[in-house]
DNA sequence: CGGATCCCGGTTTTT
DNA sequence: CCGGGATCCG
């Protein structure tokens, strides 16, 4: 059909003739045109569920919705950008006024904004997990813990513990009980802990993951006024990837909605692979509860995989011992059928691995339309310096610790302290990097600017005032950079820079692979140049922290991509190769206690082998060599293991060279 | 305060 | 067996 470019009022060409009919199946139809009231969509692997998105959010500018009271639920940033994106060439006019986002930034925004009215200043830090342990161990040095009986948790489980109390909504008694039998005679002291840990958070503006959801839900449940504007702006929701989202989120949405009940939910219930982080599967099966009238909509065409990828993940699936009717068909019933490759030592499997990868070249497959799947970063190791050798471009995503490392955080310490004085755990933090000014010293220092009122002209006196000569050599530079950074009219680079200035004699003494470090420093400051404002950079630097070495290093166009399978969600290639198929490993061994951490093992094994369109190859090695145990054998995974007959190519290979 | 020494644990997944 | 963290001691 043709389509005629037609003017709008405001000058932009619009092309009203997409064919919604024709370019979408049945059910991906209703799903892009039932725009008033709750819709369900129960989306299978690769059933167009991206496409229904961009199609409705397309079709919804169409009605002449405004872009701005739509508003777009993703997993990551860089999914609401690609599907604002998509959407926008499909009706060729912009849709960055469209409101997207993660949970947590997009209730970041609110915070931000209407923070005031709980009691935040607009200046608040955001914390990371690394942060956040840093203020545990800050706080329990400060509680008197009588050497009681067992052991009290380390700080990243701790951490860990008062994340599953806000994310699985639970009191810390059944908690503890359920998931931390070996803690429970501490749960006194660790409520204590938490406590502390608030209240400490408040005092500083100080919000961690955690308290953006919290907070947001907040600002929503306690503010009539400001639910009701936010209400009416967003007058369309969609929620993407809803089957993990945890409770906070569907109340926040629940919320959001409650003047007009237009909210799409998208999920799969068999993809469901966030539980650490609170999410539920049956969350989603809740969705019609928390809106009644709801509308479900089932897509069960595949349009991404060959008929026998897709026999071997049904029944992957179907083995799930809790599970909803679904089962997935495609009209690409010619293809390979998956090939399991059995080696002997794991760089046997680094180098089989390599040959397979060259030979699908070799057959004309781009090594982007390739990925190594695994579950945990560290399993790639030993693969990743074969690449290497063999030449073979590739990138690696998720598991990337940038921003944990220390020489990181230490020089983002300056740049938080000049955006918040307030944050007690970067002054902690740079302060001990004093010579001569050791974890007292600090605690003094905090408990001095506390009396002050956080200003930083009382903290410039404190460290100008120390008595000892040979300490305000180390200090008098550090009030001078601190003061300099107070300027408003620097750029984050700048400040930066001379930050680096002044941490790289630190650096030279702290670390002896410093060369290394002082790159990474660089890295970071390139991040930096695409910032104007440096509460900008901070924040995204937490919200999202960048997830592979691309966002740091040039990138190369045509590389084949390693990654863990939680990063490669929603994603897809010609060809897949999973590693590591090993008891143990995938399934980790971390997950063998209990039987709902098993099933989600499972479910990530389903959401690995459909990111496959026409080749999936699953690796695992027989032998593999620990130091401290020596050689041991692995057995098959018990995904992989009694499959009825046929599902697979099974070979025992060798590599060639 | 900071270096030396001892002791325990042992790479999950991420906003 | 190696590394991080807690603890001890100068």
């Amino acid at each position: 059909m043709s389509r005629l470019p037609v003017f709008d009022p405001d000058g932009h060409t619009v092309n009203r003739s997409i064919n919604y009919q024709q370019e979408l199946n049945p059910a991906q139809y209703e799903a892009v045109t039932l725009t008033e009231g709750p819709v369900l969509v129960i989306a299978g692997a690769g059933s167009g569920k991206t496409r229904t998105l961009v199609y409705r959010l397309a079709y919804l500018v169409d009605q002449g919705v405004a872009p701005w009271n739509i508003l777009l639920l993703t997993f990551t940033r860089k999914a609401s950008q690609e599907m604002l994106h998509r959407a926008s060439q499909l009706i060729d006019r912009p849709m960055h006024q469209v409101a997207g986002g993660t949970f947590h930034a997009v209730c970041h925004g609110w915070l931000r904004r209407y923070g005031h009215r709980l009691g935040y200043e607009t200046s608040f830090t955001l914390l990371d997990r690394h942060d956040q342990a840093d203020l545990v161990r800050m706080l329990r040095d400060r509680l008197p813990l009588k050497a009681g009986p067992g052991q009290f948790p380390r700080r990243e489980t701790l951490v860990q513990i008062f994340g599953a109390l806000i994310n699985k909504n639970l009191d810390l008694d059944v908690l503890m009980e359920r998931e931390y039998p070996q803690f429970v005679e501490q749960t006194q002291p660790v409520a204590e802990l938490f406590q502390l840990y608030t209240s400490h958070k408040r005092a500083h503006q100080l919000l961690d993951y955690d308290d953006l959801l919290l907070e947001g839900r907040r600002l929503l449940a306690e503010h009539d006024d400001l639910r009701l504007e936010l209400s009416q702006r967003y007058k369309y929701i969609m929620v993407d990837e809803y089957q993990d989202t945890n409770r906070l989120q569907a109340d926040i949405v629940r919320l959001l909605a409650f003047t007009h009940d237009n909210v799409m939910a998208v999920g799969d219930d068999s993809q469901s692979i966030y539980s650490f982080r609170g999410a539920n599967f049956r969350n989603i099966m809740d969705f019609p509860r928390l809106f009644p009238g709801t509308r479900i909509i089932k897509l069960e065409e595949n349009y991404r995989s060959t008929q026998p990828i897709l026999d071997l993940t049904n029944t992957i699936i179907a083995q799930a011992s809790e599970k909803y009717t679904k089962c997935l068909f495609t009209q690409k019933k010619e293809g390979l059928r998956p090939v399991l490759l059995q080696t002997g030592s794991e760089n046997e499997q680094s180098r089989v691995l390599c040959q397979t990868v060259t030979e699908l070249h070799r057959q004309g497959v781009p090594w982007r339309q390739m990925a190594v799947l695994f579950r945990a970063a560290y399993h790639s190791f030993d693969l990743e310096i074969e690449l290497l050798r063999e030449q073979i471009p590739f990138m690696k995503f998720g598991g990337f610790k940038f921003m944990e490392s220390a020489h990181i955080k230490d020089l983002l310490a300056y740049l938080r302290v000049a955006a918040n004085p307030r944050d007690s755990i970067s002054w902690n933090r740079l302060l001990q990097l004093v010579p001569g000014i050791g974890k007292k010293s600090a605690q003094k220092f905090l408990a001095q600017l506390n009396q002050n009122d956080f200003s930083l002209e009382s903290a410039l006196r404190w460290l100008t005032s120390q008595k000892s000569a040979k300490i305000r050599t180390a200090t008098e530079p550090l009030a001078e950079l601190l003061d300099q950074l107070q300027n408003p009219d620097l750029s984050p680079a700048s400040r930066l820079n001379l930050a680096l200035a002044y941490y790289e004699p630190i650096l030279k003494t702290h670390f002896d692979d410093y060369p290394k470090r002082f790159r990474d420093l660089e890295h970071l400051l390139t991040i930096t140049a695409r910032y104007r404002a440096l509460g900008d950079f901070l924040n995204d630097l937490t919200l999202e922290p960048p997830t592979s070495l691309a966002d740091v290093t040039e990138a190369s166009h045509d590389y084949l991509t390693l990654s863990t399978v939680h990063s490669a969600k929603g994603l897809e290639w010609e060809a897949v190769l999973i590693i590591w198929l090993a008891e143990g490993r995938f399934p980790s061994v971390y997950s063998q206690e209990r039987e709902e951490e098993l099933e989600e093992e499972r479910r990530l094994f389903y959401v690995a082998a459909t990111r496959a369109r026409r080749y999936l190859y699953l690796l695992f090695p027989t032998v593999s060599y620990n130091r401290y145990l020596g050689t041991t054998l692995n057995t098959v995974s018990r995904f992989l293991r009694d499959l009825p007959g046929g599902l697979l190519e099974a070979f025992k290979v060798e590599p060639e060279w």
